[in-house]
DNA sequence: CAAATAGTGTCTTTTAGACACTATTCG
DNA sequence: CGAATAGTGTCTAAAAGACACTATTTG
């Protein structure tokens, strides 16, 4: 490999490097319930921003990068390790770089969103727990931020498209994306405006929703 | 300093670290002229992704990350360096992490964004040069698609606010910001809708543009 | 049948686009 | 004065909101 060095004639090994983990805001959307977050219990000794570890206290889970790999598998990985989650799409939100951010020493957090559906997430309730993100009180090292920018995002991605992170379950009637869209938004929306704006971005498989309460409705098949 | 050992028992200082470098699209209006960027030349050995080095290549500014320092502040000294350009808040817009990316080892990469107003942006003419991104050309390392996500941040923030990053000197006519606009949309804009859009975000300084032809217009002075 | 929900039609309000007309300056 | 630009009024078209009415199911 070929050494290149800088104006000092320092090589590029000769640098001190960060440390750099991933901290990831995992969202879904319970059966009837809202918009909630996966948390992991503070202080077992992986990730960033642990702390002096009070012992009762909550953060988002997160993980150290190994020696070449990519962060969203790194995201993965943490995942996997505390949640049993697997099949998802991490998205890269913001890089949180204050050095006296971790009392262990120079390490930069990459914060990521993974929007995961239910039926995806099967946790260790040992270890970690879902809640509303309304409820998810106040957590360490700025976890509320991307916590935030996190749900931002999502609304934005919601705003946009019928269910790009594909939380419901195909086929799904209007009814059924418009109780996730109001979850998400946290807001209801009006029946008149939400079916023309999704329609047109839907597919109907020509099948009818059975066993319901009213007229069957039309089922659809996403995009 | 407390010591945490993962599940590997590993402290934390035992893992290998990624270099961390960032990579600054440098935006900026010219008077009269075309949304443009700041370029580099490649292959002075500093930055990432600087490659095997054809010496005629152009490519984005950039650095490596000191220890302790923050990476806007980073982006700042890199752009300092190398254009004379300061008075300036660099944004965040993606972490390049293909452990293959660059030449020289694992580097991460922090793109960023940072709008500068044409006239502060004195640059050293030997080192670096302002071309409209139109006409940027191939650039290495993925240093398009950062251009290309720095544009489109850039048109959503002008798409909310009259001149969030303050391109314009004050004041201004209406018809000035409409020629900022049109000039970062890429697009005209209708005259009737942008005042309508802008007028109410506009505060008005009572005084009138003197010297141009026509009705005098009012000026502005920002939000 | 009553209650509940789906689907459709239509009216109103709001917003965006188009355009006309007046006002005021420079050359 | 004529060309150029600013500012305002108004007409029209499109989109959003509101609401009524019909259709079809369960209990």
């Amino acid at each position: 490999m070929e050494i290149y060095r800088d104006s000092h004639d320092r090589a590029l090994t000769d640098y001190p490097r960060p440390s750099v983990a991933v901290d990831t805001a995992v969202l879904t959307v319970p059966p009837g319930g809202e918009l909630s977050a996966l948390l992991v219990r503070a202080g077992a000794g992986v990730g960033t921003g642990t702390g002096t570890g009070t012992g009762t206290a909550w953060r988002l889970p997160g993980t150290f990068l190994h020696e070449g790999e990519l962060l969203a598998d790194a995201v993965l990985r943490s995942l996997r390790t505390k949640a049993g989650v697997s099949g998802l799409s991490p998205r890269q939100l913001h890089v949180f770089d204050d050095p006296a951010r971790d009392n262990r020493g120079w390490v930069l957090s990459v914060a990521h969103l993974d929007v995961v559906p239910w039926p995806s997430l099967t946790i260790d309730e040992s270890l970690a727990k879902v809640v509303p993100v309304a409820d998810a009180g106040a957590l360490p090292y700025g976890h509320n931020d991307i916590l935030d920018q996190a749900v931002a995002t999502l609304r934005t991605r919601y705003a946009a498209a019928p269910d790009p992170a594909g939380l419901l379950e195909h086929p799904f009637t209007l009814r059924q994306l418009q109780h996730l869209h109001e979850t998400v938004a946290g807001e209801p929306l009006m029946r008149d405006s939400f079916r023309r704006a999704m329609e047109p971005q839907l597919a109907a498989t020509g099948e009818l929703a059975a066993g319901t309460v009213g007229k069957p409705a039309r089922l659809f098949s996403g995009a």
